[in-house]
DNA sequence: AAGGTTAATGTTTTT
DNA sequence: CATTAACCTT
């Protein structure tokens, strides 16, 4: 253990040797975080300090949560049994299973995926007679996804909070939603961490059962927490207080999922005498792109204030990072082509690239530029595994067998592959199963005993209720992966796939294989099942040499040697909607993802833009994104075939008012300059006329005469 | 019950 | 443009 405090500079061996108390690591990018976060677990474990159950390791994502456990492993030189290592929502799973029963639940409940949620939350709504044209289910889903995320159950929302949504009924929806999904004993991904929260604040028995348990608590990513995940942590290290998180406010790209950044800010006012440790030496990239990320995140405020230093021996020299200016977005994507060429000939491999997109749908252009030159590739993200109809199809035949009360499921596969069960027949399977309350499989039994089920439906729910009799029957029998591969067969889905014509279903085929072959990595059906769900992820096969094309959220925490960052535009990065929605705060996190984009390089940065981009059907008129000049010019170098021509004649972008916007050097002090009082009126490109309600510096909440209220920065209107 | 047609709608998505 | 969900027709 001594060599591997050794390793560590001196920042890093106290953030590990301070294992007593709350301890806050402010860890920027590439400065050895997850060395001292595994560090100090097996240092607490060598020290004798906890037992490997006593500790609790809280991470984001399932890939975190393994790679801390085999780094842990290796530090100890064996494997580790029963550790709390894991995914914020594995382990309130976890905990959750061990007292459902405290909140209505059973403890094989089911765990939903949004598809499940959003079918559940419709199903409510047409039984509250609550118009789904006025209230867009995926609206409503949101809202109560974001009370869940803030630990507020129905009972906690107020009238106030809940406003006009719903026609005045949201309480009640909400409220009814929850009723459905205990009454299916399911969990939907909030319930996991608010249920458990619900239960630690009421049960003062298990709280204090945890708080014996728990005697040092690690928490990964702690910029990226939201509420209830926050609340969870802090009913946990009551007491004892030897918490200690990681994090880095200056990567918080998460808002809009929940995470609120006050809770790193306000780490030291939560744990009163807390340390906080900051690491600032980075051993990832050069000289060039340090500074340059730290000159355009300095544009930030309220930050906990952290500057990256070279680390390494090399930290002198490094290119520049180049700016590329083009025409449009496809000799953009030419453009990235060309460089990757030029470095496959200077013998860089392609694993060490990656292109960073903003947004999703820019990855198309360069698919289609890897394609023609040849250059293998992989995306990132997209459709994973567990998420294609054919695997959901499978998982809900599973689920099924597991729990044959799970409605959810059962309305999945009903019909698929064809039973003759269509609309109608469901429709008064619904009708006697509301009025008996009962599950769905159970009506439907006893309507076939009664007789009062006929024809072609009635037949194929017969087929259906045997067989799956049948199946369970195989299950205890001969164990999951057998039962699976029969009924994939038996029910006749392989079949409808082989008798599918079109491109993909031999895919699809393909596929189910995967999932049973999945299957005999799990010791019963139920452990299966909690794994897809709480673990959705594509397995990678890293091996290939392949170019990486990755929206840049998604490349948080990884490095490469080259990155490619295209589309730094206005409107594009920062991306317009989000500054529409969220002012200054999304700006910032804008201007955190782009900081997040540059320190992924470790030694060579390229940013483009276009003058011109396809939006759609048309094609639009872009200027180049103000994070470009907010990065010191002397980091940078400028080139691409619209370079000179965008500083003599710059373009204007038909969104954007044309006198703050123009050119570059005025850029500052117009927009400096440019202020609103509090009832000033206003006009808007976009949203026309309006009366300023709040200013705060020049972000501004607007009363659009005709759009509603919106969050709005100050250079984007201008006096009416 | 199934297939074809139209209309709406386009950021990011760790679990 | 291109995808997808809701709708309408047979």
């Amino acid at each position: 253990m001594a060599e591997h405090l050794a390793r560590l500079n001196p920042e890093q061996r106290m953030a590990v040797e301070t294992t007593d108390g709350p301890v806050l690591v402010l860890a920027g990018a590439g400065t050895g975080k997850t060395r001292v976060l595994t560090t100090r677990f097996a240092h607490i474990l060598l020290a004798g300090k906890a037992s490997p159950g006593q500790v609790l390791a809280v991470t984001f994502t399932n890939k975190a949560a393994r790679e801390m456990r085999e780094r842990v492993a290796a530090l100890l030189g064996r494997p580790v049994e029963g550790l709390w290592l894991g995914t914020f929502h594995a382990l309130a799973a976890r905990m959750l299973r061990r007292h459902a029963e405290l909140v209505g639940l059973s403890p094989q409940f089911t765990i939903l995926d949004a598809d499940d949620q959003l079918r559940l939350l419709k199903q409510v709504m047409e039984a509250e007679r609550i118009d789904a044209k006025r209230w867009p289910p995926p609206l409503v889903m949101g809202q109560i996804q974001r009370w869940k995320d803030r630990g507020e159950g129905p009972a906690r929302v107020t009238p106030a909070m809940a406003g006009d949504l719903a026609g005045g009924r949201m309480i009640a929806l909400y409220a009814a939603y929850q009723g459905r999904l205990k009454a299916l004993n399911a969990a939907d991904f909030g319930d996991l961490l608010l249920d458990i929260t619900e239960i630690l604040r009421n049960n003062p028995d298990v709280l204090a059962q945890y708080h014996r348990q728990f005697r040092y608590i690690l928490v990964d990513e702690y910029q990226d927490t939201n509420v209830v995940q926050y609340l969870w942590l802090r009913l946990l290290a009551q007491g004892r207080h030897n918490i200690c998180c990681v994090g880095d406010d200056d990567q918080s790209i998460y808002s809009w999922r929940g995470a609120e950044v006050e809770n790193i800010l306000r780490f030291e006012k939560d744990f009163p005498g807390a340390k906080v440790i900051r690491l600032e030496r980075n051993y990832r990239s050069t000289a060039p792109i340090l500074a340059a990320a730290s000159g355009l995140i300095a544009h930030n405020a309220g930050r906990l204030g952290k500057t990256l230093r070279p680390g390494g021996a090399g930290g002198e020299g490094g290119e520049k990072l180049a700016v590329l200016s083009l025409w449009d977005s496809e000799e953009e994507a030419r453009a990235v082509g060309e460089r990757i060429e030029t470095l496959l000939k200077s013998g860089d491999s392609l694993a060490a690239m990656a292109i960073l997109v903003r947004a999703g749908f820019q990855t198309r252009a360069f698919e289609e530029r890897l394609i023609t030159l040849g250059i293998p590739y992989r995306v990132i993200g997209g459709l994973r595994f567990y998420e294609r109809a054919e695997i959901r199809d499978a998982i809900a035949y599973a689920r099924l067998l597991v729990q044959p009360g799970d409605d959810l499921a059962f309305e999945r596969i009903v019909n698929v592959p064809r039973r003759g069960i269509g609309a109608a027949a469901m429709k008064t399977l619904h009708e006697h199963a509301r009025a008996a309350d009962m599950p769905l499989t159970k009506t439907a039994e006893n309507l076939l005993a009664a007789g009062s089920f006929r024809g072609r439906a009635g037949e194929g729910l017969r087929t259906l209720l045997a067989a799956l009799a049948m199946w369970r029957e195989t299950l205890a029998r001969e164990g999951h992966v057998m039962t699976m591969r029969q009924l994939l067969d038996e029910s006749g889905y392989t079949d409808m796939l082989k008798a599918d014509k079109s491109p993909d279903a031999p895919g699809r085929l393909e596929n189910l294989k995967e999932f049973v072959r999945a299957l005999a990595d799990f010791e019963t059906l139920a452990g299966f099942l909690d794994h897809v769900a709480l673990v959705m992820e594509n397995e990678e096969n890293a091996e290939s040499d392949k170019i990486s094309l990755m929206t840049v959220h998604a490349a948080k925490g990884l490095e490469f040697d080259t990155v490619f960052l295209p589309g730094w535009e206005e409107g594009l990065f920062p991306n317009q909607r989000a500054l529409d929605e969220g002012g200054v705060k999304a700006l910032e996190e804008e201007r955190r993802l782009a900081y997040v984009g540059i320190t992924r390089a470790r030694k060579r940065v390229i940013i483009l833009h276009a003058a011109q981009r396809r939006i759609y059907a048309n094609w639009q008129d872009s200027i180049p994104s103000r994070f470009l000049d907010e990065i010191p010019e002397e980091w940078l170098t400028r080139g691409g075939s619209a370079h000179s021509v965008r500083v003599s004649r710059p373009r204007v972008a038909t969104s954007f008012p044309r006198d703050a916007r123009a050119g570059t050097p005025a850029r500052h002090t117009l927009t400096a300059r440019r202020r609103f009082a509090e009832g000033a009126r206003i006009f808007h490109e976009k949203f026309g006329h309006g009366t300023v309600i709040t200013a705060e510096n020049d972000s501004l909440e607007i009363a659009f005469d005709a759009a509603g209220v919106k969050h709005i920065l100050a250079q984007f209107v201008e006096p009416a």
